[in-house]
DNA sequence: AGTAAGGGTGACCAGGTGGTCACCATGTCT
DNA sequence: AGACATGGTGACCACCTGGTCACCCTTACT
């Protein structure tokens, strides 16, 4: 029987490794709906009934891809919630590891994003809600210690307080990956140092006087 | 000759918004690419041939519906800035009637939202700059205002202080339109004049203590 | 009554899609 | 030499897409 799953496994890794790349390129250039198989082969070189005979069928090209990526998306948080140091330079350092995450996996970040708002991803829920989980205990363990050690102004609420460190995460990763390019509505910083900076400045003290 | 835009605007106008509504559901619940003029016209009970004459064709449509709601978007921003009183209120009016806005659109958000992080819809660019170039007109103004009247934190920089100004006002939306279900990543505040205030509040004085 | 114009129609087209499957090539056992 | 397993192939299928166009129907004007 020449079908399973196994059978893209005991291909040589550098196979493996073209075929997932060429595949994360076509769904991060057009989406789950719009990426073609066809394409993908044309690519690779190789024949359709090949992609089929590794994953079954689109969904599942599209699940092993993706659910290898929320595993690594993982990763660099871990690292520093176990980091020492004040709420706020924790939070700068995970500006940072982000970005460098992003950096380093460009391709997948793009198709989260366009996840994000489009519903007919297969298992979207499921992958959304695993990330924002992994977000939501990641950045309530932060919240927590710098409620006990007296960081963090009192009377905050802390579903808020989560809430508002994500939408600046978020926020700084896609200007950081998408760069809004012509208006005036883009940070002046250069460096992804320098917008971390910045953005925890922000977060420290508000914009009041 | 019966193939111009004209021929649309001839309709009753009962005819027309039918129309529009149904083709702009069509756009916010597929995208662009996986729109389907076969559907659309199915629902509406009329040929396909009909839509074409109206359009010309399907980018055709598209940009007849968008353009329209990118004008309306600039609407209810003007309503504010010739507001008086501080600045923080200004800004917490802007959260309230941007929600307004978007309730009374919920499908015309949509279809920003899917258009935000997805390259192939018809002058995605020259929409998405207008909508930018406005809110950063809109919020360079504020800031102005209030940097004169020295309502910020001296030495804030004008550009950082318009992006994350912008970054809260886009994130409140979102929030407001597709609230994250599950996660404990939504903020706690439930009507739409506690969470704009929340926010308010912490654009005022951050979260450090 | 004749005619021109405009809205409306839907069978039809070329092209692309995900998916199938009978077949081929190669290597490894007995 | 034969049998079996495994990976690889691409013509083929049903289906859907945006778009076309020759034709119809109704109204209005002469």
């Amino acid at each position: 029987m020449a079908g399973t799953r196994q059978t893209f496994e005991n291909l040589p890794e550098e196979k493996q490794d073209r075929v997932l790349t060429e595949a994360t390129r076509e769904f991060a250039d057009h989406g789950y709906q719009d990426a073609s198989i066809n394409r993908i082969v044309d690519r690779l070189g190789i024949a359709k009934g090949s992609v089929f005979k590794y994953f079954g069928n689109k969904a599942g090209l599209f699940e092993h891809i993706f659910s290898r990526a929320v595993a690594d998306f993982k990763g660099p948080l871990k690292a520093i919630r176990d980091t020492d140091g004040d709420f706020f330079s924790r939070i700068e350092q995970s500006f940072l590891a982000s970005g460098a995450f992003i950096d380093a996996h460009p391709l997948i970040y793009r198709i989260y994003l366009k996840m994000l708002f489009n519903e007919n991803f297969p298992l979207r829920e499921r992958f959304l809600g695993e990330i924002r989980r992994a977000h939501a205990k990641y950045l309530g363990a932060l919240v927590d210690d710098a409620v006990a050690s007296g960081e963090l102004r009192p009377g905050l609420d802390r579903e808020m307080t989560v809430f508002l460190l994500h939408t600046m995460l978020d926020r700084f990763l896609q200007n950081h990956a998408v760069p809004s390019q012509d208006a005036g509505i883009d940070p002046a910083p250069r460096t992804l140092a320098e917008r971390a900076r910045a953005m925890t400045e922000f977060l420290r003290h508000g914009l009041g006087a």
